[in-house]
DNA sequence: CAATTATGACTGACCGGTCAGTCATCGTCA
DNA sequence: TGACGATGACTGACCGGTCAGTCATAATTG
């Protein structure tokens, strides 16, 4: 074993360092002290928390070395907890690992879900989508998963079939419906576009990979080459 | 998992018997036989060969498990060789993932490599290209290693490093070339399109990615997709 | 204090890497 | 040319370390 310490590693500076702290100060049940940042006395949202401990601390030992090279000891290290926690909340450690894409994969989908944007044009709607991805994603930790689930998913079906349905269908439905509105109006001049959404993302997906693999050979300036592939659709440059 | 027989899988058809058929018959053999399938006599020409079919076997295995869940026992199997043969030709596992890219690399560059079309449109010279990436990659196991390089990348630093050298900057350079003849010509009439090249193979890449995770889901005609990218930047749709 | 939850030592399978021994091939000499 | 010793490619049993998963015990809770 060797590797690092022996105490929680704790990359996740949100809710881990705590579970240790107050179980001398006052163990028992009165008080209702701070529950922001001592153990929450009662045992399902000490569970809850647990659970989630164990999942934020899944979510980098995955990330940083794939799902093969990860050993649950150093998750159950990082979470503060013992091995044998995990298997309290998980079957095992695959059980896991798709528990933790599927948790992943809400977030993100919220955060770039659809932009509700009333009056602006069909461009707008898809510049802001594009913003809020390269922002909320490319820029993030977010994209280690995606690129996580480019790397295990065809070792995990469950886990590309929850990912299309999810996320990839419904977004390319969703994309399709606002093309076809461009079409309509006229912003869009190129009508078969409708047939391959795909081609309006494909820069941004490709700026998640660039990002991890050529990002220190160069730099990549996501949002401005967004820009430049929107003028491609949408012809004319415009002001932003 | 899989197992398969314990006799040679050799899924490498190429160049595996024959790059020493002539002298071949000599040894204490007297009827030349067939030079196809038995085994050279030479015993540099029988190590060159066994090195080739460890590599191809370590291809296969490293493809299907990825790095770190590829056992060498299998991969010497799947050779139909020893596991310390193995050690004979590569300094450990890292060596051999290592040597693997690079072997696979240089084929996938000159398959694709600068189609010196003289007198042809620049969309001609990109289109090309395009159906010669579809074809000779994004369908076959070629993907997968793309997928790979992603996959493990990250943690390779050297792979990545030599695959951003190798292909990627060389790739997007004479793209870039191609693309400002192209504004030159006033074939592209979106000059900014010659400082982000990634836009032009974005689909390409995207299509490596679906089929290897969706194309069971909701299969994707690639080289259509690319052709209707093409009529952004170029224009109207031209006849094929 | 009984029930529930957490712990971490332990187990057993697994796998990367080693090495002493084998034998086909090769060089050499009669 | 044929025989014979030298060579080194090849083998596979073996070793030591690793790690997913278990379970008897301890701690905590209501």
């Amino acid at each position: 074993m060797a590797k690092t310490s022996s105490k929680p590693v704790n990359a996740v500076p949100a809710k881990s360092a705590k579970q240790r702290a107050g179980k001398a100060a006052q163990g028992r049940t009165h008080a209702p002290p701070d529950p922001a940042s001592e153990p929450p006395s009662g045992r399902v949202a000490r569970a809850a928390e647990r659970r989630e401990a164990i999942i934020a601390a899944a979510m980098d030992e995955f990330v940083g070395r794939g799902y093969a090279a990860t050993r649950l000891d150093d998750v159950a290290r990082r979470a503060g907890v013992a091995k044998g926690t995990i298997y309290l909340h998980f079957k095992d450690k695959e059980a896991l690992f798709e528990e933790l894409i599927r948790t992943a994969i809400v977030p993100l989908v919220n955060r770039i879900a659809p932009p509700p944007n009333p009056g602006g044009s069909v461009r707008d709607m898809i510049e802001l989508f594009a913003r809020t991805f390269i922002q909320e994603v490319a820029t993030t930790q977010r994209a280690d998963i995606i690129r996580l689930i480019v790397a295990e998913g065809p070792r995990f079906p469950a886990i590309a079939d929850f990912y299309y349905r999810e996320v990839v269908s419904r977004g390319l439905a969703g994309l399709r419906a606002v093309i076809e509105l461009g079409i309509a109006r006229g912003e869009v001049r190129q009508p078969e576009l409708a047939r391959f959404p795909q081609i309006v993302v494909a820069p941004a997906i490709v700026a998640v990979i660039w990002k991890s693999l050529f990002e220190k050979h160069s730099p990549l300036d996501a949002l401005e080459m967004f820009r430049v592939h929107l003028d491609l659709i949408f012809g004319e440059r415009r002001a932003t």
